[in-house]
DNA sequence: TATTGCCTACCATTAAGTAGGTAGATCTTT
DNA sequence: AAAGATCTACCTACTTAATGGTAGGCAATA
């Protein structure tokens, strides 16, 4: 079984993180994978499905990485720069992030899939509580603010370089804002 | 006289900023305005016409805050927070930023625009650094990290956190998370 | 035999953009 | 000031290409 499905969502992947859910079609991702356009609607019979299957794709893997980070990382600090560095993958790429090109589109998005992106989000910011108390409680992170609060101002500015950051083709930059961000939670 | 012109470029600037560049279309735009499709070619030849003048419109209006809040506040770190403020707006209204719609269509967006946004975020860039480095020198924001890549970590976190809490629509959370970046900014 | 995976050939709709025209304002020339 | 010419802002009525999606067929597989 050569797996088409799975080179479907690959593709379909880089075309939304490269150009937005709105500035791909399905004609663009037949050719990228060498099949029909019709065959596409085999795999994912409307466009929503796909959308869908591929924030629960990029979901799953992040969940993966953020759940290997909390084993092999003891420290608050050193957890968020790990996390970080899941970013910085995309801007070496030129590739934003999934969810974010999804959540541009706003009010034009399908109701399911903005769901679908607000949970995402939802999980990254439940992980980054859960590790900003930990290293709170065992004094890695500074204390005096409420990792609720810390962990939306982390999610955010490591979504915003990423977006500012692949536009100037900057790692480099990518990596600086990153450094700032740490340096700014150690106790 | 110029009213339909400006009215165009006023709806046009909110489907952008809330659906996308490429998720509006000129058949939107004329329903929007009242006017007929064909006229607003009339007005802007080509969408990236439109696109053009609404990036020009748009960082005008920034300008003129921002020479504004380098009249009004003395301090680094208030000019930093009344900057902040400019992106609250945004979430209140559930509109992201321009820049930032137009920027995550990446690959897919007309060469001439990707130079605007670019123009538009290294105009930020300048004037924060500025603000950043005459902070430090009167003492006001703790020293130790160069203006350059602290303006860039200010520019990712507000725009990260407007993209994300727009979707929560959560003014509150934006705010919040202001909160934690200005204070990290202050000596 | 039934299902899977892909195909060709279509469909209705929508995209940006064009052609050409009209009513009214404004400028130019006498 | 009158006459004509030109310009502005909009219109209806297209075109061409692309969109997401459908119908039905066919060969390989389970």
């Amino acid at each position: 079984m050569r797996d088409t499905r799975a080179e479907l969502l690959s593709q379909a992947e880089t075309l939304v993180r490269g150009r937005g859910y709105a500035g791909f079609s399905y004609a663009d991702l037949a050719e990228a994978v060498g099949i029909r356009k019709a065959s596409i609607h085999h795999h994912f019979p409307t466009k929503v499905d796909l959308g869908a299957a591929l924030v629960a794709a990029y979901a799953d893997r992040y969940d993966a990485a953020l759940a290997t980070i909390r084993i092999d990382v003891p420290d608050g600090p050193g957890r968020i720069a790990a996390y970080g560095q899941l970013y910085l993958g995309g801007v070496e790429q030129g590739l934003g992030c999934l969810c974010a090109a999804l959540a541009i589109e706003g009010e034009a998005l399908p109701e399911r899939l903005r769901g679908d992106i607000a949970a995402f989000f939802e999980g990254h910011l439940a992980w980054l509580e859960a590790v900003l108390r930990a290293g709170q409680a065992d004094g890695s992170v500074r204390a005096g603010q409420e990792p609720a609060v810390l962990a939306r101002y982390v999610i955010a500015t490591l979504e915003g370089a990423l977006l500012m950051e692949r536009l100037f083709a900057s790692p480099a930059a990518f990596s600086g804002t990153l450094a700032v961000l740490v340096e700014g939670l150690r106790a």
